[in-house]
DNA sequence: CGTTTATTCTGAACTCCGTTCATTAAGGTT
DNA sequence: AACCTTAATGAACGGAGTTCAGAATAAACG
């Protein structure tokens, strides 16, 4: 009898069905009302099925709204890879640039989806999924890349420091831009912000 | 009759010093457990008056967040200031660097209440207060200067832009340096990350 | 100083939310 | 078809912010 765990039918295709269902339905919500419109009877009510239903599939809401940010977290790093792939080689500096706007227009775009991104992982002081982090590496990477080209000198650590800063400073630069738009900043401004903090960090002495 | 409106007596003293009494305790809650230990029915019982007076002094828990935030504000401003202030003059890259590290200091050893800084007024999309804006300011102001010095043929909205960068950098950098510090950066890494960002902002070709 | 009016304080009650679990229904097995 | 195992259900629970009719207190007045 080859094959022998093969016991689960109907029920574990309507579970998947029901859990994609419910993301579906909390990434709407969010991208249109924020974290704070997922609400367990509002979803039931729109997929079709019992409160208790959700809490087979998840463990509570914040496991729902973790499966949101891993699509949204995957889709983030689609969009500044994409960014730079269709850049010209060998121009290191222009490439930070052009992910670094990537990533800020990603954020524009879909600002309540961004924001559960961070978040969730801050209410909870649980411990970070593995997904996270290593989605996080993927953009590092991205980023440590044409570092090395533009600071040929520096050491492992040093580039690793110099990743991490550009990054949270970048993310930094988008959090407080696109936050109250109101008396705030318009989108190039932020723009211009993150361009003339890299020209600067990235043309040495 | 001079000095008409001059009624308010008793009342207006009791009310006062519940306003205080609530903002203490509710200042040390978020600082021992973070925003979501502000719960109406906890504070009334530790400032021994009824849910309902809460709200006679403020419109909301909000509000009374607001006026911790309000304090907790002015407290990292002046810890900025102080710290600039016992530096050398005429070493602006020094000044900005320890502005930095006295940012992330206060950040580092006030989490909480600093968190609560931002997470509020993230959650509810209303106005800005004015003093709110106006604390902002200051700490632009105390960025600005020495900016001006390094860059002397910036004009006045390269300056403000720059300024701006550079706060929601550090600010960046301390924000995803302090989350999870499990698996996360210690204190002196993120102290790195502030002074090799600004070193290679501020170091002219 | 007593009475009356205005103001303030009180806390039970209302609403809303996430989560649970005894009960019911369905699925799979013999 | 009868049995048992598993999943789905939704009323109920606990806990939160906020309100508001009535009690208590302060002010005003005779």
């Amino acid at each position: 009898m080859p094959d022998a765990p093969q016991k689960p039918r109907k029920a574990d295709l309507r579970r998947e069905e029901l859990r994609t269902r419910l993301i579906d339905i909390a990434e709407a919500r969010i991208r249109c009302d924020g974290l704070g419109a997922v609400k367990a009877r509002e979803l039931a009510r729109e997929a079709d099925c019992a409160v208790g239903a959700i809490y087979n599939v998840f463990s509570d809401l914040n496991g729902l709204v973790m499966a949101v940010n891993g699509r949204t977290f995957q889709a983030l790093g689609r969009a500044v890879a994409a960014s730079v792939a269709a850049a010209p080689p060998n121009a290191p500096q222009a490439e930070l640039i052009t992910m670094s706007h990537a990533y800020l227009r990603f954020a524009a775009e879909n600002t309540n989806l961004w924001r559960a991104l961070f978040d969730l992982e801050m209410s909870t002081e649980m411990d970070v999924p593995q997904w996270y982090l290593a989605e996080l590496g993927k953009l590092f990477a991205l980023i440590a890349a044409p570092l090395a080209k533009i600071f040929p000198n520096y050491t492992r650590p040093e580039l690793e420091l110099m990743t991490r800063a550009l990054f949270s400073s970048v993310h930094g630069i988008v959090l407080l831009g696109l936050q109250k738009r109101i008396s705030g900043v318009p989108l190039d401004k932020i723009e211009d912000m993150i361009a003339i903090l890299l020209s600067n960090v990235t043309s040495q002495p």
